[in-house]
DNA sequence: TTATCAGATCTGAGATCTCAGATTCTTGAC
DNA sequence: GTCAAGAATCTGAGATCTCAGATCTGATAA
């Protein structure tokens, strides 16, 4: 891997981000185990600040440091994907809605050009792609509420969900996601609260909510 | 401080365990100092687990580590403030509400029996015992709900909630918050999930919201 | 008395060493 | 061919060493 480098400089840092990174956008796959000394080799330093960036990942729930020597992508049970999407659809429309007021045309043009990429993306069937902006959309209104808590709890979800997007990427595609992202935009443009909320809500749900009781549901 | 012990016996968890339970009881005041060589001498262990604990609690943003060489306590800034109090008044009473259907008379038992030692603490001054059982209290209500990716994200709150917690403590008093607390074992003996909503909503707002506009804010 | 600057000290962070325990691989008996 | 026991290996976690940079202290000059 190419040398990851953070704002602050710190190794601990960039390791961190550059893992999270991996998550959100579900490049590392539920199951998958990984070791403190694997990804120090790989990211070319010492364990230490590796395992207080996978330390920090466990205390997100995005890890499972098992017994000992073993630590592993959590896989999906039934009841934590429920637990997880409530909590997202518990904050995420809240944290559009507290987006609206903040929202710039520069703002709406970065959305605009992110919905692009989502397209051309799926049109292309390029899944590291889609991951990548399909994060990039959500992130950006959530964070235009400059509320800093709202974004950093969805982000914890994001981390233990994103390993799992991948999976049912495939169902996804089926769903007419980018719809939904067209209404959120047209939303925020109006300032229209209760169209954001649903349009926010109804693509969780596409992603999320289509699947049914057990089909993706890897354990439990 | 005497030995600490956590469940799964590693140093780390158990040190982090304790911080934790400091931060949100209010035991550790704004703008306090930490290192990691003071806080391995206090508890008997060396820097490591300390720092790793730290480490995860500057991730949750319950201390800031600046710069290099300083960890502190931030201090409560008007629009932290306001940010956390609306995740707050999303999140619990949204956690209590799941809780009614799990609620059992045992756990009401326990929380009248926690009510009363909050009366009691109340009555004698006792400020350590009351921000104890006061977190006794909700997270009896939240940890009922089995949802524990909203039992977490709440505990984040109060992470960043606790130690200013204590500051307002006196003005607190004024308030009637042990009557919020009747109202919600009330709402959740006879699962009125509106009643229980306005009372978790009321019974924050009156520890936190009534708080003039800046008279306790610290900075900003 | 006060302000300034340099030396002493403190501290976070990375690297390295070590160890115990878990896992994996090998080998040999049945 | 199958299975089990033991050896070899891998790995997380704590301790220790080191270093650079931030902070603090105190002495000296104005």
């Amino acid at each position: 891997m190419a040398a990851v480098v953070a704002a602050d400089g710190l190794v601990r840092s960039s390791i961190y981000e550059a893992l999270r990174q991996r998550f959100v956008t579900g490049r590392i796959a539920p199951g998958s185990k990984l070791s403190t000394r694997s990804v120090a080799l790989e990211l070319g330093t010492s364990q230490m600040p590796v395992r207080e960036a996978l330390g920090r990942l466990a205390a997100e729930g995005a890890v499972e440091i098992r017994s000992k020597r073993r630590i592993v992508v959590p896989l999906m049970t039934r009841q934590r994907f429920k637990d997880l999407l409530r909590c997202r659809e518990l904050l995420e429309p809240e944290a559009a809605i507290a987006a609206i007021e903040h929202i710039d045309a520069r703002c709406l043009a970065q959305l605009e050009k992110i919905d692009e990429a989502i397209s051309v993306a799926l049109a292309n069937n390029d899944v590291d792609r889609y991951m990548q902006e399909n994060y990039n959309f959500h992130f950006t209104i959530y964070r235009a509420s400059q509320s800093y808590t709202m974004s950093q709890l969805i982000e914890t979800l994001w981390l233990q969900f994103g390993p799992y997007m991948r999976v049912v990427y495939d169902s996804m595609q089926e769903a007419l996601l980018v719809d939904q992202h067209q209404i959120a935009i047209s939303a925020l443009r109006t300032k229209d609260a209760d169209k954001l909320r649903s349009a926010i809500r109804a693509d969780i749900r596409d992603g999320m909510g289509l699947i049914g009781t057990n089909r993706f549901v890897v354990a439990g």
